[in-house]
DNA sequence: CGGCTTACG
DNA sequence: CGTAG
DNA sequence: GCCG
């Protein structure tokens, strides 16, 4: 898996680390918060025989720096894909600790942790410090910003784990946390769930008042604590975190000490939220569409019938296949997506290169859609590729409804695409066991009983065609998470005075755009340190 | 009190 | 007004 | 809603 060549091969290994991870497992990088957690049970596990041998210092690009990654909390799948990536960029890393190793990585293991488990993995004894003989003992930010950068930075006292111990860093961890999302790691999985849920449902009942700003001031409250590396136990701990202000404290508070929120509840049980969440769940219908329709009495979806035919061709899709598109598309359904974009578009360009991005990317077990991100070195080879694909695709019976549109620039005279396109569809996603419709789906699914027998399952399927040029940037856009990518953009805008989309990064000061062949190169010329797609869920 | 991502149809 | 991360 |  880790044959392929160019543009491809850092991107490949990173996606095959995250498959080799369990999927619900917590793994939180860097952040020197994260050293909080003390709870993740001990490994019990004997150094195995030894296979590999230390990559040559020959073939190291820095042959001053010998790595060793603690596998202790790491975990051995993470550690491996760890080393692979310090190997492609050129370190050499030692599987088994001895006196040549300079730099000992660690990730949520304290200072003495580590000492002592090298210690008894390899019988020797271990002085911090970085002087002849004595490693530096790091924490895994070192790593990360040497990985980013491509050479091994300078040992910073920042890096280096102190003999601080968990119930010291904790009030630490809540003083540090970034103000940006971008700036912070967010995992699939937190330990305040209870509390994120309650934020968000008000950030929902929020928009659907029309206040995108409350909206936005919620979803970075609950953002924050999606990536707090510990369960929080009192209101207080949350005083000194970014946006968590005065209502979203009494929020945290009401849920810590009684479990639930009035106010969240009220929201919850109200006729408006309950009709404005099913109404925007049809796909092609938003908040100002969903309000018109509450305030002239539609209150379920069989009231649309009474709307007849004033719909659009969005909204008669999404009604048309509610069903199907309420329930959330598994991740090996998504593999299938993939399997049948993929037969389409190589049937076309052998080489095409398909990306699976959206959450999917990120980790996650199931959506409400798939999407693809697709590439080729030469750009004429993707001239007209997506409507012949959805074409060929259509022709299989496989499109039930879709609609392209290209990147509408340069349209001063020549007539060229620039190879930017998106296609928004709904496929037939054949074999799969067919559905129970609700009782009142026949009512909005009117030719549900001649399809009743059907063997297909509608899935919203999004595929983006870009110049390779622009891939990174077109990747790091539609992997997510939406805030993620929010508050990226927020970030390039006010600090660095960069504006990115999902085409570049352009220097307003400088006035010049920012090439890049690799997601790692997009946080490098943003100041940022680099984030795994898995730790964009904020 | 202004600002809150960015682009396209 | 809607779509997308 | 929260920050600067």
């Amino acid at each position: 898996r880790c044959c392929t060549e160019g543009v491809e091969g850092r991107e490949v290994t990173a996606a095959a680390g995250l498959l080799n991870s369990a999927p619900g497992k917590e793994r939180l990088l860097g952040g020197f918060w994260n050293k909080a957690m003390s709870f993740i049970p001990l490994k019990r596990r004997r150094a195995g025989p030894v296979s590999e041998e230390p990559l040559d210092s020959l073939q190291s690009l820095f042959p001053d720096v010998c790595l060793f990654l603690v596998e202790r909390r790491m975990g051995s799948a993470r550690r491996k894909f760890l080393t692979g990536l310090a190997q492609k960029k050129g370190f050499c890393v030692t599987p088994q600790f001895s006196d040549q190793v300079t730099h000992v990585v660690s990730e949520q293991n304290s200072c003495s942790e580590v000492l002592l488990w090298i210690e008894r993995q390899s019988g020797q004894k271990v002085q911090p410090g970085g002087a002849e003989m004595t490693p530096h003992i790091l924490d895994i930010t070192w790593f990360t910003e040497s990985m980013s950068l491509g050479k091994p930075v300078k040992v910073e006292p920042r890096h280096c784990l102190g003999v601080s111990d968990s119930s010291v860093s904790r009030d630490k961890a809540t003083q540090e946390i970034p103000a940006y999302g971008c700036q912070r790691r967010t995992p699939l999985h937190h330990h305040n769930k209870e509390i994120t849920d309650a934020l968000e449902i008000l950030a929902l009942s929020a928009s659907f008042q029309g206040s995108e700003a409350r909206f936005l001031g919620f979803t970075r409250a609950s953002s924050v604590l999606k990536s707090l590396p510990f369960r929080l136990q009192s209101v207080e701990e949350v005083k000194d975190l970014p946006w968590c202000g005065g209502h979203s404290q009494t929020v945290i508070q009401e849920i810590l000490e009684d479990g639930v929120c009035r106010e969240v509840e009220t929201v919850k049980n109200s006729e408006h939220f309950q009709s404005m969440k099913a109404l925007t769940s049809i796909f092609g219908v938003g908040i100002r569409t969903a309000d018109k329709w509450y305030r002239d009495g539609v209150r379920s979806l069989s009231d649309l019938n009474n709307l007849g035919g004033k719909l659009t061709a969005e909204q008669k899709a999404g009604l048309l296949h509610y069903t199907d598109l309420q329930q959330s598309v598994t991740r090996e359904e998504a593999g299938t997506v993939e399997q049948l974009v993929k037969g389409a578009l190589q049937s076309f360009v052998p080489e095409v290169r398909v990306t699976m991005t959206g959450g999917f990317r990120r980790g996650k077990q199931e959506g409400h859609d798939v999407d693809f991100l697709i590439t080729h070195p030469d750009e004429k080879a993707l001239n007209g590729l997506l409507r012949k694909a959805v074409a060929w695709l259509d022709s299989k019976g496989s499109v039930l409804y879709y609609h392209v549109r290209a990147r509408s620039q340069n349209f001063s005279g020549s007539n060229t695409m620039d190879g930017h396109e998106t296609c928004y569809s709904i496929i037939a996603l054949p074999n799969v066991s067919p559905e129970k419709p609700s009782p009142d789906a026949e009512k909005i699914e009117p030719d549900l009983d001649k399809n009743s027998l059907r063997n297909w399952k509608a899935v919203r399927v999004d595929l983006v065609v870009c110049p390779y040029s622009e891939y990174f940037y077109a990747l790091l856009g539609w992997t997510g998470s939406k805030h993620f990518e929010r508050e990226l953009r927020r970030f390039s805008l006010h600090v660095k005075k960069m504006s990115l989309n999902s085409h570049g990064l352009f220097d307003i000061q400088k006035k010049c755009h920012h090439p890049a062949t690799s997601e790692e190169e997009i946080f490098a010329h943003l100041g940022l340190p680099y984030v795994l797609p898995s730790e964009r869920n904020a």
